[in-house]
DNA sequence: AGACCTCGATACAAGAATGTATTGGATACA
DNA sequence: TGTATCCAATACATTCTTGTATCGAGGTCT
């Protein structure tokens, strides 16, 4: 997680290894993908990788480390410009709010389709692995909480109110948009841009409110 | 599929070795576990795994086919129960008829913590294995051609209507229901069973419906 | 320039997993 | 009872994977 003590040579080559990781992962599943794989990948041989990494787990805990604090940062901006944008004027059409809102705190998660398979699978591996979950949990209660922020600010901008408890209406919205990261992933190549349709989510989201306007 | 030319005995060491290969995936992974452990697991040695099968695909492709094929009858079975509740009178309260509905249509799909794990974890390995795909996503297909009936009724039955394309409000729930499952399953132990609260699926689906009723 | 140090490559040993070829016990059948 | 068949166990050869211990090139500091 210190990456400050690094060198700048060390960062990179670890953050090498974490992006091979991440395609490799995506076809051959995280316990499928060697070690030697990877590091083929990345252009490396094991030695890099056992000077960088105890093993596999802690290539694991770095990847989710560094993505995390990507999205996190990425979520943050959006909390900001959405804050911006509280204070200098009305929704405008509902359809193209929500359009908006969905698109900037969802679309800019994830963007290759081999990124969306190994995030899955990544929390799976976290699931079944006991010295990862603690950590696995944490990072993913961080950015649901950014979320959540970004909702309640949508929807007070909006004058609505959520119909459903916000927690409820959350996981809602992020297994829609998982899910279907997931299936449009499927077909793709590798390193094809995932393109997520935010209609659905948009639909959906309109109707778990409820909008005091007149 | 064809289990019907087998033996008894051949029919029970292969059951035996799927449901090992299960509990053993939702541990290991599908790629973690070795073909020795499930075998383990299932009180056989690795003669009797390639006396029946050809390798771990084949192992995932029955385990599969016998998973949707007790599903689709599960789901049969209830789309019956609700074709004859159709002629027998009115919904009565709108809540306790979809949570009814939605227990009815979900809840039946899935039992231990370990076959919830294990299905995500078979999802994505078939996800990357070509040879895999074609025969998942059919069988997916099925299941998913079952329950928009089952939608299709209800919502008939209920005197409502969709707010939202019926794919889109059919793959909402799924996706819901699928996370919440998961979730449901990572705190547990594997033979634990898994519950899951009906009332978020149920709020919203009542929100994504309109009720013609005065 | 010279000594030091960092970091990745190489070589090696040990262990794990796979798949096959063969064996032996049980069961069905005549 | 004898015999043929089926099916899982065993034994074995091979390949893959891992982790460590060592080496050496390239950079850094004085």
């Amino acid at each position: 997680m210190n990456d400050d003590k690094l060198s700048a040579r060390r960062r990179q080559t670890r953050s090498t290894l974490v992006e091979a990781g991440i395609s490799v992962f995506a076809v051959k599943g995280i316990d499928g993908a060697s070690i030697e794989e990877i590091c083929e990948a990345a252009g490396f041989t094991r030695g890099a990788f056992y000077s960088n990494f105890s093993g596999r787990d802690e290539l694991i805990l770095a990847t989710i480390e560094s993505r995390t604090s990507h999205d996190l940062d990425m979520l943050d901006a959006t909390i900001e410009r959405w804050r911006d944008r509280l204070s200098c004027g009305q929704p405008g059409d509902l359809e193209g709010f929500l359009t908006e809102f969905i698109t900037d705190t969802f679309s800019q998660k994830v963007v290759t389709a081999a990124e969306v398979i190994a995030e899955h699978e990544i929390e799976l591996y976290c699931l079944r692995t006991p010295g990862l979950y603690p950590r696995y949990a944490e990072l993913s209660s961080y950015q649901i909480e950014r979320i959540q922020s970004l909702i309640e600010n949508a929807i007070g901008f909006a004058e609505a109110a959520a119909t459903i408890p916000l927690p409820d209406l959350i996981s809602a919205l992020t297994a829609i948009h998982s899910q279907a990261a997931l299936r449009a992933a499927a077909g793709k190549r590798l390193h094809e841009k995932v393109e997520i349709d935010p209609t659905q989510m948009v639909r959906i989201l309109a109707r778990l409110l409820d909008f005091d306007r007149d």
